[in-house]
DNA sequence: TTATATGCATAATTCACTTATGTATTAATC
DNA sequence: GATTAATACATAAGTGAATTATGCATATAA
């Protein structure tokens, strides 16, 4: 597990890109699917995944559908046009924070 | 200029990874430095910088000298020992997350 | 002489996150 | 058949590293 300190920042991108790689998603199989990518070292908490779908929602980045499941509810999630656009930016941002990092780091990030 | 919120947790980590490569060093000339290395783009903040070298400094990570320079004051840090070993763990920690980052937005980090 | 740069420091506030808690269904295990 | 783990959502309280604002003081440039 990664010292949770650098992941701050990081969620909403995190969010909006898992979201255009796989479409349509609810917030548990998000969870799922970026502990599978990260190799469990990122484990997204509920208490920060919830909220933060929520707002991204209230901004009118996602758009949301709810299904039931037998009993179970799921919410799916999926990217509004703004949220489409927005997620290259925000990729890009992250890409060049980290260009700029290895610069002070004076580190290779191969 | 980044966006702050992925600067979060990193301030540490590129404090003592300046002090690491410029030795001994003063407050004011390592938000310079960084400001340099970064080419304008972390610009750090003084109610960020001081009280996480004072706090660097109470966990025994940083030892201070205290030089007049005429009528104003400077203060040099520099990493203890602890401090020293410290910084390998810290950077490579960055890296190895960045590498996950990688894997989770599915982006070159070149 | 007035703004900008140098140089340190701390207090108040913000805000994204962690931790804790709550509710409920489904599947596995013993 | 009972208990635990996994699935699935949600929110409230608390934390803590940052921003913003403020304060003090000297040195230099316009």
């Amino acid at each position: 597990m990664h010292s949770p300190e650098l992941l701050k920042g990081t969620l909403q991108t995190i969010l909006l890109k898992v979201l255009k790689d796989h479409g349509k998603m609810y917030g548990y199989e998000i969870t799922q699917r970026v502990k599978e990518l990260s190799d469990g070292r990122i484990l997204l908490t509920e208490g920060a995944l919830y909220p933060s779908l929520h707002k991204l929602e209230a901004e009118g980045l996602l758009k949301t559908e709810t299904v039931m499941m037998g009993k179970r509810v799921r919410k799916y999630y999926s990217l509004t046009i703004e949220g489409k656009s927005l997620v290259k930016e925000r990729v890009s941002e992250f890409v060049d924070f980290i260009r700029t990092m290895g610069n002070v780091l004076q580190v290779e990030l191969s």
